[in-house]
DNA sequence: AAACATCACAACCGCGAACTT
DNA sequence: GAAGTTCGCGGTTGTGATGTT
Protein backbone atom coordinates (compact mmCIF):
# COMPACT_ATOMS: atom_id res chain seq x y z
CA UNK A 1 0.00 0.00 0.00
CA UNK A 2 1.71 3.69 0.74
CA UNK A 3 2.53 3.53 -2.99
CA UNK A 4 -0.66 4.85 -4.59
CA UNK A 5 0.99 7.41 -6.18
CA UNK A 6 1.25 6.56 -9.52
CA UNK A 7 4.81 6.99 -11.54
CA UNK A 8 4.65 9.10 -14.44
CA UNK A 9 7.92 9.70 -16.51
CA UNK A 10 10.88 7.58 -18.51
CA UNK A 11 10.71 3.68 -18.11
CA UNK A 12 13.57 2.09 -16.12
CA UNK A 13 15.27 -1.03 -17.64
CA UNK A 14 13.57 -2.82 -14.48
CA UNK A 15 10.18 -1.83 -14.93
CA UNK A 16 10.81 -2.66 -18.76
CA UNK A 17 11.35 -5.96 -17.96
CA UNK A 18 8.35 -6.43 -15.39
CA UNK A 19 6.66 -5.10 -18.12
CA UNK A 20 7.64 -7.51 -20.77
CA UNK A 21 7.47 -10.53 -18.48
CA UNK A 22 3.61 -10.07 -17.60
CA UNK A 23 2.64 -9.16 -20.73
CA UNK A 24 4.43 -12.41 -21.71
CA UNK A 25 2.01 -13.39 -18.92
CA UNK A 26 -1.12 -12.46 -19.44
CA UNK A 27 -1.03 -10.89 -22.87
CA UNK A 28 -1.73 -7.40 -24.01
CA UNK A 29 -4.77 -6.60 -23.35
CA UNK A 30 -5.64 -6.34 -20.18
CA UNK A 31 -3.59 -3.39 -19.72
CA UNK A 32 -5.45 -1.74 -16.45
CA UNK A 33 -4.94 -5.63 -15.25
CA UNK A 34 -1.26 -5.96 -15.56
CA UNK A 35 -0.78 -2.58 -14.33
CA UNK A 36 -2.22 -3.54 -11.17
CA UNK A 37 -0.66 -7.45 -10.73
CA UNK A 38 2.69 -6.26 -11.99
CA UNK A 39 3.13 -3.87 -9.22
CA UNK A 40 4.25 -1.18 -11.34
CA UNK A 41 2.92 1.87 -10.32
CA UNK A 42 1.74 2.98 -13.81
CA UNK A 43 -1.81 3.25 -15.53
CA UNK A 44 -2.50 0.83 -17.64
CA UNK A 45 -2.58 3.44 -20.74
CA UNK A 46 1.18 4.03 -19.49
CA UNK A 47 2.03 0.22 -19.86
CA UNK A 48 0.24 0.04 -23.24
CA UNK A 49 1.50 2.98 -24.67
CA UNK A 50 5.34 1.20 -23.18
CA UNK A 51 4.91 -1.63 -24.79
CA UNK A 52 3.10 -0.61 -28.29
CA UNK A 53 5.76 1.77 -28.30
CA UNK A 54 9.11 0.44 -27.17
CA UNK A 55 8.86 -2.80 -25.90
CA UNK A 56 6.85 -4.93 -28.84
CA UNK A 57 9.22 -7.32 -30.40
CA UNK A 58 9.80 -6.35 -34.05
CA UNK A 59 9.90 -3.17 -33.31
CA UNK A 60 11.98 -1.26 -36.05
CA UNK A 61 14.22 1.09 -34.58
CA UNK A 62 16.04 4.26 -35.85
CA UNK A 63 16.08 6.44 -38.83
CA UNK A 64 13.27 6.09 -41.59
CA UNK A 65 15.03 4.77 -44.66
CA UNK A 66 13.80 7.04 -47.71
CA UNK A 67 11.36 4.43 -48.62
CA UNK A 68 9.68 4.86 -45.59
CA UNK A 69 9.73 8.27 -45.99
CA UNK A 70 7.99 8.11 -49.22
CA UNK A 71 5.34 5.71 -47.84
CA UNK A 72 4.57 7.80 -45.37
CA UNK A 73 3.85 11.03 -47.76
CA UNK A 74 2.45 8.89 -50.12
CA UNK A 75 -0.35 7.42 -47.35
CA UNK A 76 -0.25 10.55 -46.07
CA UNK A 77 -1.78 12.32 -49.14
CA UNK A 78 -4.19 9.13 -49.46
CA UNK A 79 -5.01 9.28 -46.11
CA UNK A 80 -4.18 12.42 -43.89
CA UNK A 81 -6.80 14.65 -44.65
CA UNK A 82 -9.69 12.27 -44.87
CA UNK A 83 -9.45 9.84 -42.03
CA UNK A 84 -9.40 9.79 -38.34
CA UNK A 85 -6.58 6.94 -37.31
CA UNK A 86 -4.35 7.99 -40.07
CA UNK A 87 -1.32 7.45 -38.41
CA UNK A 88 -1.97 4.10 -36.97
CA UNK A 89 -3.23 3.57 -40.95
CA UNK A 90 -0.38 4.31 -42.08
CA UNK A 91 1.74 2.40 -39.35
CA UNK A 92 0.09 -0.48 -40.33
CA UNK A 93 1.60 -0.32 -43.93
CA UNK A 94 4.78 0.56 -42.49
CA UNK A 95 6.16 -2.57 -40.77
CA UNK A 96 7.76 -2.51 -37.38
CA UNK A 97 6.85 1.27 -37.00
CA UNK A 98 4.54 2.84 -34.20
CA UNK A 99 1.67 5.43 -35.15
CA UNK A 100 3.88 7.67 -32.88
CA UNK A 101 6.97 7.06 -34.33
CA UNK A 102 5.57 8.22 -37.57
CA UNK A 103 3.44 10.63 -36.31
CA UNK A 104 6.26 12.38 -34.49
CA UNK A 105 8.52 11.87 -37.80
CA UNK A 106 6.26 13.30 -39.86
CA UNK A 107 5.57 16.22 -37.43
CA UNK A 108 9.52 16.77 -37.37
CA UNK A 109 11.07 16.24 -40.56
CA UNK A 110 7.86 17.44 -42.39
CA UNK A 111 7.41 20.78 -40.65
CA UNK A 112 10.94 21.66 -41.05
CA UNK A 113 10.16 20.91 -44.92
CA UNK A 114 7.10 22.98 -45.16
CA UNK A 115 9.39 25.95 -43.48
CA UNK A 116 11.79 25.64 -45.72
CA UNK A 117 9.64 25.67 -48.52
CA UNK A 118 8.55 28.67 -47.24
CA UNK A 119 11.07 29.74 -46.84
CA UNK A 120 12.37 29.52 -50.69
CA UNK A 121 9.07 30.59 -51.71
CA UNK A 122 9.48 34.04 -49.58
CA UNK A 123 12.67 34.49 -51.77
CA UNK A 124 11.90 32.94 -54.85
CA UNK A 125 8.55 35.38 -54.73
CA UNK A 126 10.61 38.29 -53.86
CA UNK A 127 10.98 40.71 -57.54
CA UNK A 128 14.44 39.61 -58.46
CA UNK A 129 14.08 36.02 -57.73
CA UNK A 130 14.14 34.38 -61.57
CA UNK A 131 14.09 31.17 -63.18
CA UNK A 132 14.43 28.88 -60.93
CA UNK A 133 11.26 30.04 -59.07
CA UNK A 134 9.79 26.60 -59.96
CA UNK A 135 11.38 25.48 -56.61
CA UNK A 136 8.63 23.04 -55.68
CA UNK A 137 6.51 23.38 -58.05
CA UNK A 138 2.99 22.39 -56.81
CA UNK A 139 1.76 21.94 -59.95
CA UNK A 140 4.20 19.35 -61.46
CA UNK A 141 2.74 17.67 -57.97
CA UNK A 142 -0.88 17.01 -59.70
CA UNK A 143 0.80 13.81 -60.15
CA UNK A 144 -0.80 11.58 -57.89
CA UNK A 145 1.36 9.31 -55.63
CA UNK A 146 -0.06 6.24 -57.18
CA UNK A 147 -0.55 4.20 -53.80
CA UNK A 148 0.99 0.69 -53.92
CA UNK A 149 -1.54 -0.55 -52.22
CA UNK A 150 -5.03 -1.51 -53.88
CA UNK A 151 -7.90 0.38 -52.63
CA UNK A 152 -9.41 -2.82 -51.05
CA UNK A 153 -6.73 -3.91 -49.31
CA UNK A 154 -5.99 -1.26 -47.21
CA UNK A 155 -7.15 -2.59 -43.89
CA UNK A 156 -5.08 -4.80 -41.84
CA UNK A 157 -4.27 -5.17 -38.78
CA UNK A 158 -1.70 -2.92 -37.15
CA UNK A 159 1.51 -5.05 -35.93
CA UNK A 160 1.14 -4.29 -33.02
CA UNK A 161 -2.01 -5.51 -32.83
CA UNK A 162 -2.17 -8.88 -31.56
CA UNK A 163 -4.76 -9.59 -32.52
CA UNK A 164 -7.98 -9.31 -29.70
CA UNK A 165 -11.62 -8.10 -30.76
CA UNK A 166 -10.46 -5.74 -33.13
CA UNK A 167 -14.14 -4.77 -35.15
CA UNK A 168 -13.46 -3.28 -38.33
CA UNK A 169 -13.89 -0.61 -37.50
CA UNK A 170 -15.57 0.89 -40.86
CA UNK A 171 -13.91 4.00 -41.67
CA UNK A 172 -15.25 6.84 -39.74
CA UNK A 173 -15.03 9.64 -41.74
CA UNK A 174 -16.39 11.87 -39.16
CA UNK A 175 -15.06 15.21 -38.37
CA UNK A 176 -11.26 15.83 -37.03
CA UNK A 177 -10.34 16.74 -40.71
CA UNK A 178 -8.97 20.08 -39.69
CA UNK A 179 -6.85 19.55 -37.09
CA UNK A 180 -5.97 23.11 -36.45
CA UNK A 181 -2.96 22.98 -33.90
CA UNK A 182 -0.53 25.76 -34.17
CA UNK A 183 2.56 24.29 -35.65
CA UNK A 184 5.51 25.89 -34.30
CA UNK A 185 4.68 29.82 -34.17
CA UNK A 186 3.26 30.17 -37.29
CA UNK A 187 -0.14 29.49 -36.53
CA UNK A 188 -1.53 27.14 -39.67
CA UNK A 189 -2.25 23.55 -38.87
CA UNK A 190 -0.32 20.49 -39.87
CA UNK A 191 -2.81 20.12 -43.01
CA UNK A 192 -2.24 23.45 -44.18
CA UNK A 193 1.34 22.16 -44.25
CA UNK A 194 0.80 18.97 -45.17
CA UNK A 195 -1.10 20.43 -48.66
CA UNK A 196 2.13 22.93 -48.69
CA UNK A 197 4.42 20.24 -49.15
CA UNK A 198 2.31 17.51 -50.59
CA UNK A 199 4.11 15.81 -53.59
CA UNK A 200 6.81 18.61 -53.43
CA UNK A 201 9.12 17.41 -51.27
CA UNK A 202 9.64 14.09 -52.99
CA UNK A 203 9.66 12.27 -56.40
CA UNK A 204 6.40 10.86 -57.13
CA UNK A 205 8.25 7.64 -57.04
CA UNK A 206 6.11 4.53 -56.45
CA UNK A 207 7.87 2.84 -53.22
CA UNK A 208 8.72 -0.51 -55.09
CA UNK A 209 12.04 -0.63 -52.53
CA UNK A 210 9.67 -0.71 -49.59
CA UNK A 211 9.44 -4.67 -49.23
CA UNK A 212 9.14 -6.08 -45.73
CA UNK A 213 12.23 -7.39 -46.83
CA UNK A 214 14.29 -4.55 -46.29
CA UNK A 215 13.46 -4.11 -42.95
CA UNK A 216 16.19 -4.19 -40.54
CA UNK A 217 14.99 -5.10 -37.26
CA UNK A 218 17.40 -4.43 -34.02
CA UNK A 219 15.66 -5.73 -31.11
CA UNK A 220 13.84 -4.16 -28.14
CA UNK A 221 17.41 -1.54 -27.14
CA UNK A 222 17.09 -3.26 -23.50
CA UNK A 223 15.60 -6.70 -23.40
CA UNK A 224 16.96 -9.57 -25.12
CA UNK A 225 15.12 -12.21 -23.93
CA UNK A 226 14.88 -15.53 -26.17
CA UNK A 227 10.97 -14.92 -25.86
CA UNK A 228 11.07 -12.40 -28.87
CA UNK A 229 13.59 -14.22 -31.32
CA UNK A 230 10.59 -15.47 -33.21
CA UNK A 231 10.53 -11.44 -34.00
CA UNK A 232 13.46 -10.64 -34.81
CA UNK A 233 13.96 -11.14 -38.26
CA UNK A 234 11.32 -10.22 -41.21
CA UNK A 235 10.05 -13.31 -41.00
CA UNK A 236 7.14 -11.95 -38.89
CA UNK A 237 6.49 -9.20 -42.03
CA UNK A 238 5.44 -12.26 -43.86
CA UNK A 239 2.80 -13.41 -42.33
CA UNK A 240 -0.70 -14.02 -43.49
CA UNK A 241 -3.24 -12.48 -41.03
CA UNK A 242 -4.37 -15.89 -38.80
CA UNK A 243 -0.58 -16.67 -38.42
CA UNK A 244 -0.11 -13.18 -37.45
CA UNK A 245 -2.18 -13.34 -34.65
CA UNK A 246 -1.25 -16.96 -33.73
CA UNK A 247 1.96 -15.25 -33.01
CA UNK A 248 0.94 -12.38 -31.43
CA UNK A 249 -1.64 -14.13 -29.09
CA UNK A 250 1.16 -16.90 -27.31
CA UNK A 251 -0.18 -15.73 -24.27
CA UNK A 252 -3.37 -17.37 -24.74
CA UNK A 253 -1.93 -19.32 -21.04
CA UNK A 254 -2.93 -15.56 -19.73
CA UNK A 255 -6.50 -15.99 -20.14
CA UNK A 256 -6.89 -20.10 -19.03
CA UNK A 257 -4.95 -18.51 -16.13
CA UNK A 258 -7.81 -16.22 -15.70
CA UNK A 259 -9.99 -18.36 -16.21
CA UNK A 260 -9.09 -21.31 -14.80
C1' DA B 1 34.46 26.39 -25.17
C1' DA B 2 30.02 28.20 -24.16
C1' DA B 3 25.48 29.57 -25.43
C1' DC B 4 21.79 28.93 -28.22
C1' DA B 5 18.88 26.54 -31.64
C1' DT B 6 17.09 22.55 -33.56
C1' DC B 7 16.16 17.73 -33.81
C1' DA B 8 14.56 13.26 -32.28
C1' DC B 9 12.04 10.62 -29.47
C1' DA B 10 9.61 9.08 -25.27
C1' DA B 11 5.76 9.89 -22.76
C1' DC B 12 1.39 12.11 -21.23
C1' DC B 13 -3.38 13.77 -21.84
C1' DG B 14 -8.06 14.16 -23.56
C1' DC B 15 -11.58 12.20 -25.93
C1' DG B 16 -14.28 8.98 -28.33
C1' DA B 17 -15.01 4.12 -29.43
C1' DA B 18 -15.47 -0.43 -27.97
C1' DC B 19 -16.36 -3.62 -24.64
C1' DT B 20 -18.35 -5.49 -20.29
C1' DT B 21 -21.65 -5.89 -16.76
C1' DG C 1 -30.50 -0.86 -23.53
C1' DA C 2 -27.90 1.91 -20.14
C1' DA C 3 -24.02 2.78 -17.34
C1' DG C 4 -19.48 2.05 -16.23
C1' DT C 5 -14.90 0.65 -17.55
C1' DT C 6 -11.12 -0.04 -20.54
C1' DC C 7 -8.72 0.65 -24.71
C1' DG C 8 -6.81 3.04 -28.67
C1' DC C 9 -5.87 7.11 -31.27
C1' DG C 10 -4.39 11.76 -32.26
C1' DG C 11 -2.41 15.76 -30.46
C1' DT C 12 0.86 17.79 -27.49
C1' DT C 13 4.69 18.40 -24.34
C1' DG C 14 9.17 17.57 -22.12
C1' DT C 15 13.85 16.54 -22.42
C1' DG C 16 18.31 14.84 -23.83
C1' DA C 17 21.31 14.82 -27.90
C1' DT C 18 23.34 17.09 -31.57
C1' DG C 19 24.54 20.88 -34.48
C1' DT C 20 25.55 25.79 -35.20
C1' DT C 21 27.20 30.29 -34.15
Amino acid sequence: MIQDETRKGPWTEQEDILLNNFVHLFGDRRWDFIAKVSGLNRTGKSCRLRWVNYLHPGLKRGKMTPQEEKLVVELHAKWGNRYDKRWSRIARKLPGRTDNEIKNYWRTHMRKKAQERKRAAATMSSPSSSSSSNHSSSSNTTTMYSSPFPEGGEEQPSFYDTGGNHVAAAVATTGKTNDLMQVGDKGYSMDDIWKDIEGTIFEPVVSEGLTQEGCNFSGPPSLVSPDWDYCTNDTLWKLDDEEESKMFLPYDYGTAFLTG
